[in-house]
DNA sequence: CCGATGACAAGCA
DNA sequence: ATGCTTGCCATCG
């Protein structure tokens, strides 16, 4: 598996985000990791940013750095909406941070090299 | 100290 | 000047 074209790269990161299932959520990294890219971690977040968050059918809210921090959260109303979201998934978000972040982490590159 | 992550900023057409 | 794409540096663990 090559490099995806940026185009590809940008539905890369939103296929991997709308796979993820209910109650999990992944990292920046992990999908930039999954998709080939190594250093791009940065531009999936800006890519999410530009996506509606949840009106384009992007879970977005599943989306958090690698600590598991809500780090979105501002993006979704700084109300701490995004957080609600994932608690009403069952995630438990304590302190703007997931708990059990090791346990509702998912693997996306576990997903798509499958 | 070292390695990885990051919801940005700068450059090109 | 605007839009889209690519990349480094600083901070955290």
């Amino acid at each position: 598996m090559s490099k995806l074209d940026k185009e590809d790269f940008t539905e890369a990161v939103y296929e991997i985000v709308r796979m993820i299932p209910y109650g999990r959520a992944t990292s920046y990294g992990a999908i930039a990791k999954a998709i080939s890219y190594p250093n791009m971690s940065r531009m999936v977040g800006r890519v999410m940013g530009e996506c509606d968050s949840v009106k384009s059918s992007i879970p977005a809210h599943r989306v958090v750095n690698s600590s598991g921090i809500l780090s979105a959260k501002e993006a979704f109303g700084n109300s701490g909406e995004m957080q609600k979201l994932l608690e009403a998934e069952g995630v438990i978000v304590v302190n703007d941070r997931i708990k059990n972040w090791k346990s509702v982490f998912w693997n996306p590159m576990k997903e798509i090299n499958l």
